[in-house]
DNA sequence: CGCCTGGGGTGACAACTGTTCACTGACTCA
DNA sequence: TGAGTCAGTGAACAGTTGTCACCCCAGGCG
């Protein structure tokens, strides 16, 4: 009798329901570690969940609709923690090495969404691939969107807003996968604060 | 009883094995298009080519390693040009729509490699991510080398200089995969001339 | 010339894949 | 309470995969 406002699982029978997507999502996330998605088998995936082949198609058509899925679970919630991100103020060295931290920081607490999308940004299925782009797009939006609202951005073409949010995001997502594959966290780290520097200063001398 | 110095198939014997070599790269190359190296089967290869999946040992132990050889075919014979791009001197708009107009006409010519090169660079075959980041690693150090060669560069740190040219070559590659996504060229093209003379704006700024 | 090398072919193997269909039994809800 | 829904099961299918030992015969070479 009672309703649930809000939150999906209904019942207990929606609950398990989800209980094993979510098992699909977390093995495939393990396995995808180590191969693409295009090679993603769905009895492997199955077998590591310790469920038949065929209660797959209970919850996916195929592969390329898990991996949609996946993009929706790396980049979806990520919108809030990226309007956090632009919200601290101010700028200078120490607003750039803060950027870098949280970027960091993200990647070690969620290593393996990062390579997903890393890898699958420009990897063999269509579908994730415009998932990811559509994704990014909508992350340059909301950048460009929140430089129009500083004092800096005065006397910027709006066009020329969406490329420096472009180059910004681009920067992120580079950064982030260069992470994964270095085991010099520090090198890598310290170039990319030079480079936001040099993007920095490009952009505080674009109006001459 | 001639002997052949310098270029490899010294017999009719070597001519048709490197024959068969190139025609499994070729198809493997095509069949890439639409899918990630960690799903290539190497009787699909063989299959494509017209020859028995056994031959395919003969000339690779995998799939991993025709991949590594891909990059070598893909990025191997690249360093040529981008010297003659690097040595086109004179800066301002004009060298960087060269720039530019450059990449793009490298993609329009060999626009399988270059997916090739975008799909692999994070994709699931270690060996292959590998010979790629070397090669871009490769890259950069060329271009800081010519960079500190001129007078531009004067006060500039070692490895500030690398970092600079590390984000040129990242451009590069960046530009180059998204000229294979988009449709509208255009528009690609002026938002990377953008972006290149953001960057050139911030090099010329950095020294203060 | 005639032996030898080795690229390519044959056929077969066990293991694996995606997809189908009919099923069961716990949960839902009037 | 009793009928219906549906997530997960079980078995079977037609293809596919990588790898094997063995054979063939054109090209290389003394």
């Amino acid at each position: 009798m009672s309703h649930v406002l809000g939150s999906r699982p209904v019942g207990v029978r929606q609950a398990q329901k989800q209980k094993t997507r979510q098992a699909l999502l977390d093995a495939a996330l393990r396995l995808l570690e180590e191969q693409s998605l295009s090679s993603l088998g769905l009895r492997e995936v199955t077998r590591a969940v310790g469920v038949v082949p065929t209660a797959f198609y209970r919850h996916f058509r195929d592969t390329a609709e898990l991996g949609v899925a996946l993009v929706e679970e790396a980049l979806g919630s990520l919108h809030t923690t990226l309007a956090a991100m632009l919200a601290a103020t101010g700028d200078g060295e120490e607003r750039v090495a803060g950027t870098v931290q949280l970027i960091a920081s993200y990647v070690r607490a969620y290593p393996a969404h990062v390579r997903f999308i890393a890898r699958e940004r420009h990897g063999g299925v269509k579908a994730v691939r415009e998932a990811i782009g559509g994704q990014l797009a909508l992350f340059a939006r909301e950048v460009a969107d929140r430089f129009a609202t500083e004092p800096r951005a005065a006397g910027w073409r709006e066009e020329d807003l969406l490329m420096l949010a472009r180059t910004y995001v681009d920067h992120m997502v580079m950064t982030a996968s260069a992470l994964l594959e270095t085991d010099d966290e520090q090198q890598v780290t310290s170039t990319a604060r030079h480079q936001l520097r040099l993007i920095g200063l490009g952009r505080d001398h674009w109006l001459d």
